[in-house]
DNA sequence: AGAAAACATTTGATCGATCAAATAATGTGG
DNA sequence: CCACATTATTTGATCGATCAAATGTTTTCT
């Protein structure tokens, strides 16, 4: 039962050497088939577990990747992180991964605590979020050669093409464009936008998307595109006062759409005209409350960041990336249209 | 810099030998004073992190606790685990403890799973959530001797004082039971309630703090007790229906209290006499939305939960409890009063 | 049939730390 | 100043697995 039983006791009760058992677990194909079937049967007989601390000395692998985990900047945005947690834990899951969490308090507080987790072998390589311009992780990390995945491309001027560094990122600039578009296709042709203040790379990406969408179709000049646009911190109340603006120095609108799905809760409540209003992310608030958001698709973005970490080889982490051509996932956000009913 | 050094280097370094570093790591009391202070030197000097497999094989012993990361169940509500984790994840930090996550499809797929960390030494205990009446889960940790605490009181009939249960929960009762008393001293009357249908325990638990709250004060019957209440399972649109119908029947009503902020959300949607909601969870949505709310206060439930997986040892986690009584922490939660201003 | 090649299995060493017991250094009392 | 207790440090063994190389077995080919 609770006795556990080493590779010695399988050994001895097949009738063979350790490492033919090790065998018959690492590279069974080695093994003459009648001997592992034996092995086998005595592995499931005695209930062997290989110790997995003692594999991790020998081979100096963990099987385990490290993810910050945020203090929760409290908010519903906040959830995309989870979503992609969960998604990432599932899939890990399957390929033999296991996923340690760590806090850090700073970026370079968060540098000690790799450092920790990396000298200690506790981890074979890290999953990162929440890049930014100048990101003194993925440099140091680079330096040190240890292996790793943002979620989230490198918004550095060079380090998009960095082979050195691994990346998914989803791209904002086309789900805006889709839902710019998807609009325009329903006949509006005078779609606001709320957005962040510069410098946000993520945030002047979506941006873009709706921007180009709007200049593609021409339904608007240049200059009334500049009044078509409200650029605010993230938050709900935010969303409001920047609806409230909109519709005071936008003239007539016929869509709005949002960086956020805060900020399309917010747009939503200053919308006694019942505009049709887009957010982002796709929380479980923009489901309860129906609002079209943009999906972020955490699932994808999980198997492509495990797919890098991992490489050709399924379910090991390899070391850091030797090959020069950039190696990276672009992933296309899902368009997720509803109506809002609920709010009478 | 990259290559690592080991404890043999270290004693070399330091003129010592392995068990003087080892001794100045983990008893540095029994080391004199100018050895441990060369020792430390020496440690610093080469960047010295000690092999966490190596010394988990040797001593049986992981520093890291396990946890479920549930599937995401879509909704609102499912954030309080996610707060949860990111609680528990900070505080287990600060005593040098480490969260692994796993995924399991059910609670037998959950025991395989648990069997698994266990038998390979990845985890020092566990942490359970979402505990339901008659779990399997606590029985065969209990029977395997297996050191874990849960996030949520044990719902069957004897296991509450069980002394191998160590649990946390938060008394769902008194939320509602201060929820009820502030609306009343606010001067409402006619409470109405929104709860979830048998058996649940948590269910239950809440609805007995506005039950009792309301027969304590006398303000209305017990007959009309039965027309303040309505049962429905989760879901915005769910509380909306409710909402409406206990408009319908309930008579006069100066307040509601529901058992969820998702609930709480559909009721306020059908809601246009503006009469104050109160939720449960203290979701961003409820923060978003200003609606009054409950906090289970995850901190302090985190900061409980290690508190019993530790014992009295801080920063080990102990083994199975020998003691004969039973251990648990109940955990007031706190009542968030909003202005729900935002919905015009 | 005999030698070489291919395949199957075993043996000893090792990963980096801690434990348990042995030895060395220091302190104390008569 | 020596015997003896106390404290400080070192040595060899060990945790459970895998690696690298040696040995044993079968197949292939001339």
């Amino acid at each position: 039962m609770t006795t556990f039983s080493t590779i010695t006791d399988v050994a001895l009760a097949a009738g063979v050497s350790r490492q033919t058992v090790s065998n018959v677990m690492n590279s069974p194909g080695i093994v003459k088939a009648d001997t592992r079937e034996r092995v086998q049967a005595a592995i499931a007989r005695l209930g062997y577990r290989p110790h997995a601390s003692a594999r991790r000395l020998r081979t100096r692998r963990s099987s385990t990747i490290g993810i910050r985990l945020d203090p929760m900047i409290d908010g519903i945005s906040g959830s995309v992180l989870d979503r992609f947690l969960h998604a990432l834990t599932e899939q890990a899951d399957r390929q033999g991964l296991r996923v340690l969490l760590f806090t850090a308090t700073s970026p370079e507080d968060e540098i000690t605590q790799l450092q920790r987790l990396n000298d200690g072998a506790d981890v074979d390589g890290f999953v990162l979020t929440s890049t930014f311009a100048g990101d003194p992780r993925t440099k140091w990390l680079i330096e040190n050669r240890i292996s790793f995945v943002t979620f989230g491309r490198p918004w550095g001027v060079d380090d998009m093409e960095d082979p050195q560094h691994l990346w998914v990122d989803v791209d904002g600039w086309a789900g805006l464009h889709a839902a710019t578009r998807s609009r325009q296709d329903a006949g509006a042709q005078r779609i606001g936008y709320i957005g962040w203040p510069s410098p946000s790379g993520t945030g002047e990406d979506r941006r873009r998307g709706w921007r180009d969408a709007m200049i593609e179709r021409g339904d608007v000049t240049e200059d009334e595109l500049t009044r078509l646009e409200v650029v605010t911190v993230d938050g709900v109340a935010q969303g409001t006062a920047a609806m409230q603006e909109l519709q005071r120095t936008a003239g007539r609108l016929d869509a709005v759409l949002c960086a956020s799905d805060s900020l399309a809760l917010g747009a939503m409540i200053a919308n006694p005209g019942r505009l049709p209003v887009t957010g982002y992310d796709n929380t479980p608030v923009a489901a309860a409350i129906g609002l079209s958001s943009i999906d972020q698709s955490v699932h994808e973005v999980a198997a492509g960041v495990l797919e890098l970490l991992t490489g050709e080889f399924g379910g090991k982490v390899h070391g850091a990336p030797e090959s020069l051509e950039p190696k990276h996932r672009m992933i296309t956000p899902r368009l997720v249209e509803r109506d809002f009913a609920v709010i009478p």
